[in-house]
DNA sequence: ATCTAATCGAGACGGTACGTCATGTCTTGAA
DNA sequence: TTCAAGACATGACGTACCGTCTCGATTAGAT
């Protein structure tokens, strides 16, 4: 009798549908792109009703956040696979002990992966609907960026315990100073994404514009 | 810009269906948000065809961008009479001499801008629509947001002239340092944006991270 | 009938839904004529979608030519109702014997008919588009036109049995003498509609021009 | 000063610009039929300001009246040029003394006439127009029908003198007995239009249904 | 022969309606 | 009961024409 807007009942949710639903999502915004993906089309494409898409979900953005989510954990169980290190932390930031060299390694993949077309309709389109929409765009930053930002929180503060990084800096806030570069370039098209100007930034960065 | 079949007759343009379309437009985008502002809504507000709208502009976005551009160069103007200094500039950074303190006051000057509502829910839009649709992308950072950068460049040569910054930095990398954190917070909503943050940012960038 | 890509199912139909536009289309036409008269109008006046009428007509005639068809279906069932004689044929052509009595009698309801406002409306509107749209003129002379003219030929053979009229003319196009002048005369306004008329026009067919 | 509605100066109308509306206007309703001729449609192909035609006509079918009015009084003066008779009236019905020839004579004509695709598609498109709108019809039917059926009045009375005729019919009645047939037939597509048929009508009118 | 006022081609304008698409809700029948 | 299917009311899309309204540029008719 309870049909109604009240909660649907989980246990009874069909697997199957779900990873079609993403599946579709995922693919019709590569394919057409975000605004032209419509919640019809994903239902028609996965094989679902409609009604099986807003019974789960509130919006267009919510699918996707979701199905990135998943997508997401995918590609990072495959990673820890790869790499079976004791270190359970997915890609975690490499301490060799030379800061430069590590922030460098990592800010190229970051390159490489703002450039895989299968993560950059997606994540654009999220990014993007987050800019607009308030509420979206924090769970975007607290469900995906912020848990890599805290891997550079991490690698800072042993770089601190190590001497190579001031003491009193703001871990939070110094990362900033080489991600955020690179987040604009890629969001707003203000300049071009290479290792070498990953690379620059790092050093501008650590040593700072003012002489020394 | 009107890369319509057949281009219309420029020289016929009313004036007054443009401002009208304006005005309509970032009033919609402040009232009701980007997403819900619509051709049909502008043009009834505006007290306009629909097509008079589809005759000079493609998309609402670009309707939006030429609206913003207009305001910002009413607001440009409107500034450049209160302070009409030598200096023909436009919004020119100060150059006192004492580079932290200068751009620390341009960037506390920034704050204010991002928190003007009037700004906000247009330029939101904008950046958003440019994230996702790299040509208004393009057009937005050309005509909007380099010719602000520029001034970075151009106070932080004066700079290296000056020995406060080192010679061999490119500057419009350099200020990347401190703008992009502030850009990516504001767009991505990934940290409180204040005074404190943004003095923090300039020093961080001119001392850098790593310990002297 | 629904030629439409993907045939809608007919099942589902909502008979409400087509009801109300018959309604709405048969009153708009009547109260601002058929050019007036408006999909949109008769969307919104029905209280409907505007897509529910184009999933099952093709086009403002469509909908008003099966709208005149219910209307006349209605008629004829309520006619029956009140004269529910052995003859089950609607609106049957009396057999008093009396041949040019019964033509007069019947041709003398036809005037009436032609003159009543609810019915005068979209049959002209349907008779003008059909002039023009040889698809809609065919639907609409084998739904409607013809059944009518067929009681004219039972009539006329009736009659030649009676020896009232010569065997070997064909009562179709017998028919066509006197009922076509008042045809003629309604479409085209190429003379006055009465009684007194029909009546003339039923002695000069039987009796013929030339002089006896 | 009078630039307003009320009458613009005829005499400095431009004649090649009223000729080149005419041949457009013909030529668009022969090549995609009235609905979808258009007024736009019309001043573009003529090579004319669409205030030109407002100027001078108050709708599409206003101008296609005319159009095919002067149509007709060309082919008019052409037939007249044709057969040069001492008897001035154009189109005029043979007087052999046999009337039933006569008749079949002249309605055979017509039937190629309605057959002929310069005239039929204004021609219907004009009856269309007049079945829905009274005004236009009535003018299209003093204009251009009721001249033609004047004719066979002429005839039947110089027939009523001869004695082939009843003295006592009214002969605009009794040429609708033959004449009305056919136009139905053309107007409403109720049955193939062929010279055997008009011989029958003749026959059928003359001599009457009832047996003699 | 010159002036001058209207008509002319052109087309921008505020509108209305078109026919299509997607939204989010609701209903139906099969599993 | 959930699901796929899809009909439904709603509303925006982008297009086509409507009839009105300027714009110069001819183009006669009156001077």
């Amino acid at each position: 009798m309870a049909q109604n807007q009240s909660a649907p009942d989980a246990t009874r949710r069909s697997e199957r549908s779900r990873r079609a639903i993403y599946d579709a999502a995922l693919a019709l915004v590569a394919e057409v792109g975000y605004p032209k993906t419509t919640i019809e089309g994903i239902a028609s494409r996965a094989g679902v009703g409609k009604q099986t898409i807003y019974r789960w979900w509130s919006s267009k953005a919510d699918v996707l956040l979701e199905a990135f989510l998943d997508l997401s954990g995918q590609a990072a169980e495959a990673a820890a696979q790869d790499r079976p290190s004791a270190d359970a932390s997915p890609y975690g930031i490499p301490d060799t002990g030379d800061l430069a060299a590590d922030l460098k390694h990592v800010l190229r993949a970051t390159v490489d992966e703002l450039r895989d077309p299968a993560f950059e309709a997606p994540s654009r389109a999220l990014a993007a609907e987050g800019v607009v929409n308030e509420e979206l765009g924090r769970r975007f930053v607290a469900t995906l960026l912020e848990p890599q930002l805290q891997l550079y929180v991490d690698r800072l503060r042993s770089a601190q315990e190590a001497g190579d990084v001031r003491p009193d800096l703001d871990p939070r806030i110094a990362l900033e100073l080489f991600v955020s570069p690179l987040a604009q370039r890629w969001l707003q098209y203000t300049g071009p994404i290479t290792y070498e100007y990953t690379d620059t930034l790092v050093d501008y960065a650590l040593n700072g514009l003012a002489p020394r």
